[in-house]
DNA sequence: TTCGCTATTGAACAGGTGATCAACGAGTGA
DNA sequence: TCACTCGTTGATCACCTGTTCAATAGCGAA
């Protein structure tokens, strides 16, 4: 691994800021290789201090691991909700932003999603921020959702349905696209994932099936 | 780890039967503690050979690893797919097949399967694996959809996309079951699952909506 | 300019990883 | 019973991991 940040740190900064830089040098690093890539050497090769000093900031690694990924994906979810148009209708709105999800340039967040999910079975700390970062996805969605069908009675679905359905979706394919298994027509892919969801009448069971035949 | 497998093997075994045996031990070894526990002194340990003798008769680890995974998500699907009962409806059958999937107890694949979309991404012998196993669960869930169309035309779905869509969204959902992040009620959500991908219209676009507005 | 505080370092520890290889010894055919 | 084949071992390599701590040295205050 190349040292592709500045080059060594001035010798001697404010705690504050060393730690800031610290925590920056980690966010880009796992960015760039995952999660699982964040041991103590790496951040500090990445940042230009000692192992020591990276040891001295953040002194048990499995916590640091879950504050970076929180770092990252609180970042994302903010910039990708604050794209959120209100002078355009909700459909539109969650296509883009589905389609901003699923794009591959954002593969380095999906990575970190997909070993949040791995490593937060194991990882207690890192499992409690990855359900408060998903708590907030949620929300954040049905509050869209919610927001769009007070506009527009014809929008007649469950926000709260809607929005889990959505992120599983999503999930299942950011995950997928970390191996390049993806449709070919992703754009098509996107639209009938939204009509999916958007459209569904309500839940029919197989016995309400049966009983619509007697 | 504490050997929970057999007493120590015999001495000497036939190549073929060892190998079993290694691949066996390696097989329960990451339905336990997933693929990222497949160290060779691990599998060693489990087997109750030396480090060395599983060295010998896997001497690459990385695919060895992809080789582990196959057996475990095979065996997996042929089990689920043979479930399917051809004397019930297809609504029916897919509830079963998802709530079979988002079972507890199945965590331990869920686990296999989120780690090696993460591990697949930077070891290509196990990504083209996954890739191949993925395409697999496709066909499958595509033909079962295929045919119960042919037999009821009342289904008026794409089983090409659905059959992408369930696996996203089942996808999805086991790795978020990883963390236990999961819906209060899970048999619900699975039947909204399903009405959404097979009772959606086909897909609309934004821009078809507008024009309808002409 | 000097002094003291403390940010930073180097070194070490105990343990883990995959991989390699000469040597051992159990089983088998002669 | 002997000898040979080859499955199996123990030891070792180079490298990685998180964590600890005494010692160093930069910087601001006096």
């Amino acid at each position: 691994m190349e040292t592709t940040s500045r080059a060594a740190a001035p010798r001697r900064l404010p705690p504050e800021e060393r730690e800031r830089s610290i925590l920056r040098g980690a966010v880009d690093l796992a960015g760039e290789s995952g999660l699982e890539a964040l041991t103590v050497r790496a951040v500090a090769a990445k940042v230009g201090v000692t192992p020591a000093l990276v040891a001295h900031y953040r002194p048990v690694m499995e916590s640091f691991v879950a504050e970076v990924f929180t770092e990252i994906v609180a970042a994302e979810r903010d910039e990708v909700i604050a794209s959120y148009d209100p002078d355009v209708d909700l459909r539109t709105n969650l296509l883009r932003l589905i389609e901003t999800l699923l794009d591959d340039s954002r593969d380095d967040v999906a990575m970190v999603w997909v070993q949040s999910w791995a490593l937060g079975a194991r990882n207690e700390a890192l499992g409690e921020r990855v359900r408060v970062e998903m708590d907030l996805w949620h929300s954040a969605l049905e509050d869209l959702i919610a927001r769009a069908i007070a506009e527009d009675p014809m929008v007649r679905v469950d926000p709260g349905s809607s929005a889990w359905m959505l992120l599983a979706m999503v999930d299942g394919m950011s995950a997928h696209s970390l191996v390049h298994w993806a449709p070919r027509d992703r754009a098509d892919l996107a639209r009938r994932t939204l009509a999916a969801v958007l459209d569904a009448p309500a839940a029919r069971t197989p016995t309400s099936i049966a009983e619509s035949h007697r």
